[in-house]
DNA sequence: CGCGTAACGCACCGTATAGTTACTTACACA
DNA sequence: TGTGTAAGTAACTATACGGTGCGTTACGCG
C-alpha cells in the first residue's frame, strides 16, 4: 500500500502502474454508473472502460459488485459530513446557522447530484451494505449532537421554539431539499414545470428556509 | 374486451380462462416484484410465475417489461388520486382540512408501500415511462387548484397565511412523509432507532403536522 | 542488476434474462 | 353444434451479464 510514494507526484515520466490512482478512477467510474443505472441496473464493464481499467482489476480491489458500491457510498457518506463539518454553525447567531445549515444541504445535493441516487438504491436493498458500518454511525452521531447544540443555544438566546427534537429537525431538513431531487422528472411532469430552471430552484430554496425557520424559530 | 362480462361473475363453474382476471393477476405480481427489486432488478419471469400466468401473456397484454412498467405506474397515480379525492376537504374548516390531508398523505404511504418504490424507480430512468401521459397531467392540474382553494378559503378565514403557492405546498407535504419512508433504511442504520417501531411513526406523524401548520397557520 | 511481488490484461465460462416461435385449447356467437 | 378468435402453454434463442483462470509486465527492494 505505501509504495512508490516517492514518485507517484514528482516524476515528469507517465507512470504506467499506479494503484492508487487506478483504484480511484474505478471508484469515479462506478459512482457515475451506479448513480445513473442503480444498483442493479449498473454494468460492471461499463465502469471498468469507463475507468480505463480492466475488469480484473476491478474485482481484485473490491472482491465483487456490491463490494465496489460499499466503498463508493461509504466514500460518499464520509465526504457530505466531512462537508458539513467545515461549515462554521457555531460562531454564527442561531438562525442565520440554521439558514447556513439548510442551503448547504441544498447545494450539496446541486453539486452531487450522485449522491441522491445512490442513497436510493442503497434503500432499495434495505441499506445492505452500510448495515454494518460503525464509522457511519459514529459521525452521524457526531451531526446529529452538533444540531441539538444548536437548537440547545438558540433556545437559550430566545430565537428557537423549545422542544424540538434534533433528529426530527435532520430528517425534516433533508427531506425538503432530497425530495425535490430526486423526484425533479416526476414532478416536472406532473406539475408541468421545469423543477430545475433556475427560477425554480430559487423559489425552492427559500420556501424550504422558510420552512425550516417558521417550523424552530419563535414568530 | 367487453366479453364474457355475464359469466364473470355469476357462474360458480370455475373460469379456465379469464382476460380481465389474468391480465389483474400480472398487474399485481408486476407491482410487487417491481417495488421490491426496481425496473432493473424486476424479473419478469418471477411476475408471470407468481401471477400464476405464462410469460407470454404478459408480452401480449403489454407488449414489453416497460410496457408493463407503465400500466402499473399508471395504476398507482391514479389510485392515490382517487382516494385523495375522496378526502372531503371542502367541508371542514381550513387548519382540520390541511390536517387531513398531511395524515392522509402519511397513511397513503404505510398502506401502499409500493408507490414509493415506483416512482423512484420512474426517477431513475427520468420519468421515460410518464412523460407523455397526459392523464396524469390533468388529473394532477386539478389536485393543486383544489389545495389552492383550500389556501383561498384558509386566508379568507383568516386562518392562514397569505402567498403560499399550492405546487411548493404539495411537495413539502409530499417530501416530509415520502423522504421517511423511502429511507428508512439507511435512516435507521444512521440515526440508529427503527424508523417503523409504532411510537416513531407516531412521533414522526406528529412533527409532520406541526410543520405544516406553522409553514401554513397565522400563528 | 536480478528477482519477487503486485499491477495489469485477455479471453473465457456458466448462467440468467428479455423476448419469441409455433402450437393447443376454451368459448362466445352464429 | 360447429367454428373463428382470443386465451393460454412450453420450449427455445441470442445475448449480455457477473465473475475468473491464467498468463504477462512493470518496478521497488535487496
Amino acid at each position: 500500500m505505501p509504495l512508490e510514494k516517492s514518485r507517484a507526484s514528482s516524476s515528469t515520466k507517465k507512470r504506467v502502474r499506479d494503484a492508487e490512482a487506478t483504484k480511484l478512477r474505478i471508484l469515479e467510474a462506478a459512482k457515475k454508473e451506479f448513480a445513473r443505472n442503480g444498483l442493479e441496473g449498473a454494468r460492471v464493464d461499463t465502469i471498468a472502460l469507463d475507468a480505463k481499467a480492466n475488469k480484473r482489476m476491478l474485482y481484485h480491489y473490491f472482491k465483487s459488485k456490491d463490494g465496489l458500491f460499499r466503498t463508493v457510498l461509504e466514500r460518499e457518506y464520509l465526504n457530505i459530513r466531512e462537508e458539513e463539518t467545515r461549515l462554521d454553525l457555531e460562531n454564527l447567531p442561531p438562525r442565520t446557522a440554521l439558514e447556513t445549515l439548510v442551503r448547504f444541504t441544498w447545494e450539496y445535493y446541486i453539486a452531487n447530484p450522485e449522491f441522491i441516487t445512490l442513497v436510493n438504491s442503497e434503500n432499495l436493498c434495505q441499506a445492505a451494505h452500510i448495515r454494518n458500518s460503525p464509522t457511519l454511525k459514529t459521525i452521524s452521531q457526531k451531526f446529529v449532537r452538533r444540531i441539538q447544540s444548536l437548537l440547545d443555544r438558540g433556545v437559550r438566546e430566545n430565537v428557537f421554539r423549545d422542544g424540538i427534537d434534533a433528529t426530527q429537525l435532520n430528517i425534516t431538513i433533508a427531506s425538503i431539499n432530497y425530495y425535490y431531487f430526486t423526484n425533479r422528472f416526476t414532478g416536472s411532469v406532473i406539475f408541468e414545470r421545469n423543477f430545475t430552471a433556475p427560477e425554480a430552484l430559487e423559489e425552492r430554496i427559500s420556501f424550504n428556509i422558510e420552512t425550516i425557520c417558521r417550523l424552530v424559530c419563535k414568530n
